[in-house]
RNA sequence: CGGAGUGUAGCGCAGUCUGGUAGCGCACCUGGUUUGGGACCAGGGGGUCGAAGGUUCGAGUCCUUUCACUCCGACCA
């Protein structure tokens, strides 16, 4: 293509509103468009980059045998309310009515859509497994978009499922989109990691995120220093953490403890480590068709609560904070709670790290008192993992240390199970003739999302840096002056040249002057580019690379070559 | 939804306090000079000042209402 001729509205001044450099760099390159909050268009740049990368994609998903579909953007809401979804999902999903006075929703992710299909066409497991898949747009009502790309409303999502008769050849598959997603995202040129994930509202055990490792990622990941080891935060655990300063001993009593109620408070009062005194933490969770209960969850003092995990524990759809006048209406104290003796009616989940736990400090549930020489055997309550693992704790499989590090999600792959297939009704004969669910799994790319994590890995203060495989354009030609006529034939029988090899090349044929130029092929990134000037004289041209390294000066007779042999 | 802020040309902004002809830079158009790091000269086009209502002889500016967007928080496959 020629500059000339494209739609390539390059900015020199940065958009008020972008703040990460690859929401800069794609407005600024012309890549997108803002339209609204969380909307975007993209122009001719960007669509070629989206068109690359979702090509990749579907060339790694085909080559495993998954098959491409496409399905409805709307979706009837009844659908959504048989997997009891449509309560679940939350005010993300846009809702809206047609003339008819019908419920719809947008489909923010396709389960739903997609059992339908599958039930209504597969009926044998002699039609099994089947893996398919759709990239397409995808509206979610974030509550707060934002950074550009990263979180918009509408966003290009591939999502894949696949149906099995049986868990292990779920596994089986699950393991092949694990190995599939590695090969698209290592061919995009990304630095990435896989690690254990929350399932979210999506359900389902045993789930995967594909993190790409960058500063600006909205997502906190657990990774050890020593192994393979990594997980989001809502999901990682440790190795139990052990105490080193002496557990206090005492006899089981109630003891007067005046305005005396955090945690270090404590732990300076009886002079002992948080370690043995437990954190009791009131949460209001919200369930179904506006539900709620006040829960207590109880760790220890030196432990932080983590919200995904206790959410979970209880099976809400949300958790929320709890006033100290709403803990005053059901017999609570703010400072001087704990999980015995506690109010009829109030749940209580303690941390699993209280199991068999001995000689701790609790609140009481009377005001100014705290219960000394507690063990978790008084404790009637349910455990769950809930503590959100710390910097420096070690790690559950080798004892390594662990560190935190930032992350963008750009896969996620969930073992789902029959969490869609029997509620829906998805059912199909086994070998013996009975009736079964599906089993099934569903694998997530965040393909408009990759564009971001691609710039936010590779860019510098000048602009982008396209990776091979993403590039809008393998190489671009850059005519130093456009009214020199030697330059301006040469660059066009080169171009004509590069094309014939079917390469895709850019030609800056616009009459600017070389600095201005220069800059725009900085900023928009393409990997090589070869520059037509002054050298042209002594039959020479310049190949300069875009990731930093010397430009070369190379014979006309040869650049033809040089470029192939480039890319 | 809570807190903060911003809406004036395609983009970035000034003008609002103290009411009186709608401005600047970039971009765009015409002509000329320039051509290896975002050039220069001259001329030019482009605005319901987010919207509605009010005060006033007169409103971008003052008052009321409303909408949109951004940031922090809660939230998030």
């Amino acid at each position: 293509m020629k500059f000339t001729q494209l739609l390539i509205p390059t900015l020199k001044e940065v958009p008020n509103d972008a703040t990460l450099a690859s929401h800069i760099y794609l407005l600024r390159g012309g890549f997108i468009q803002g339209v609204g909050s969380g909307l975007y268009n993209f122009l001719p740049l960007g669509k070629m980059v989206l068109d690359n990368v979702r090509n990749i994609v579907k060339e790694e998903l085909d080559a495993v045998g998954s098959q491409e579909v496409s399905l409805g953007f709307v979706t009837p809401a009844s659908l959504w309310i048989e997997s009891g979804r449509f309560e679940k999902y939350g005010k993300e999903l846009l809702r809206f009515k047609d003339r008819k006075d019908n419920e719809f929703v947008l489909g923010p992710t396709h389960e739903e859509m997609m059992v339908n299909l599958v039930k209504q066409t597969v009926k044998s497991y002699k039609q099994l497994p089947l893996n398919l898949y759709q990239i397409n747009l995808k509206f979610r009502d974030e509550i707060r978009p934002r950074f550009g790309l990263m979180r918009g409303r509408e966003f290009l999502m591939k999502d894949g499922y696949s149906f099995h008769v049986n868990e292990e050849d779920m596994k089986r598959e699950f393991t092949l989109m694990e190995e599939t997603y590695k090969r698209i995202f290592t061919r995009l040129g990304l630095e990435f990691r896989v690690v254990d994930a929350d399932s979210g509202a999506i359900g389902g055990s045993g789930s995967k995120e594909f993190m790409v490792l960058a500063n600006s990622g909205e997502d906190t990941i657990v990774v050890c220093k020593n192994c393979e080891y990594g997980a989001n935060i809502e999901a990682a655990v440790r190795k139990p953490a052990v105490c080193n300063s002496e557990a206090p001993e005492a006899n089981f009593a109630k003891f007067h403890t005046p305005n005396i109620k955090a945690i270090d408070e404590l732990s300076d009062f009886f002079k002992v480590d948080p370690f043995y005194i437990m954190k009791t933490v009131a949460m209001r969770a919200l369930y179904d068709e506006g539900k709620s209960e006040i829960v207590l969850f109880v760790l220890r003092g030196s432990d932080t609560l983590q919200e995904t995990k206790a959410c979970n524990a209880v099976n809400a759809n949300e958790l929320i904070d709890v006033s100290d006048a709403e803990l005053a209406e059901v017999g609570l104290y703010a400072g001087y709670m704990g999980p015995l003796e506690v109010p009829s009616g109030i749940r209580v989940v303690a941390d699993d790290a209280l199991k068999n736990a001995v000689q701790m400090i609790c609140g009481a549930n009377i005001e100014n008192y705290h219960f000394i020489g507690v063990s978790s055997d008084k404790m009637n309550v349910a455990y769950h993992d809930l503590i959100a693992v710390q910097e420096g704790d070690k790690c559950i499989c080798c004892g390594g240390e662990l560190t935190y590090t930032k992350g963008i999600e750009v896969g996620h792959i969930f073992q789902l199970g029959t969490r869609y297939s029997e509620p829906l009704k998805a059912e199909f004969l086994n070998e013996h003739g009975k009736t079964q669910p599906f089993v099934m799994g569903t694998y997530g790319i965040g393909v408009s999302r990759l564009l971001v994590a691609i710039i936010e890995q590779h860019h510098d203060e000048k602009g982008c840096k396209w990776t091979k495989e993403s590039s809008p354009f393998a190489v671009e030609i850059i005519v130093s002056n456009a009214k020199d006529e030697s330059q301006s034939k040469f660059a066009e029988e080169l171009y004509q040249a590069l094309k014939a090899k079917k390469i895709k090349v850019l030609l800056d044929d616009r009459k600017e002057r070389f600095g201005f130029k220069m800059k725009d092929y900085e900023l928009i990134g393409i990997p090589f580019a070869v520059v037509v000037g002054q050298k042209l004289e002594e039959d020479m041209v310049e190949l300069v690379y875009r990731d930093g390294r010397e430009p070369l000066a190379i014979d006309i007779k040869e650049i033809v070559d040089a470029v192939v042999e480039l890319i």
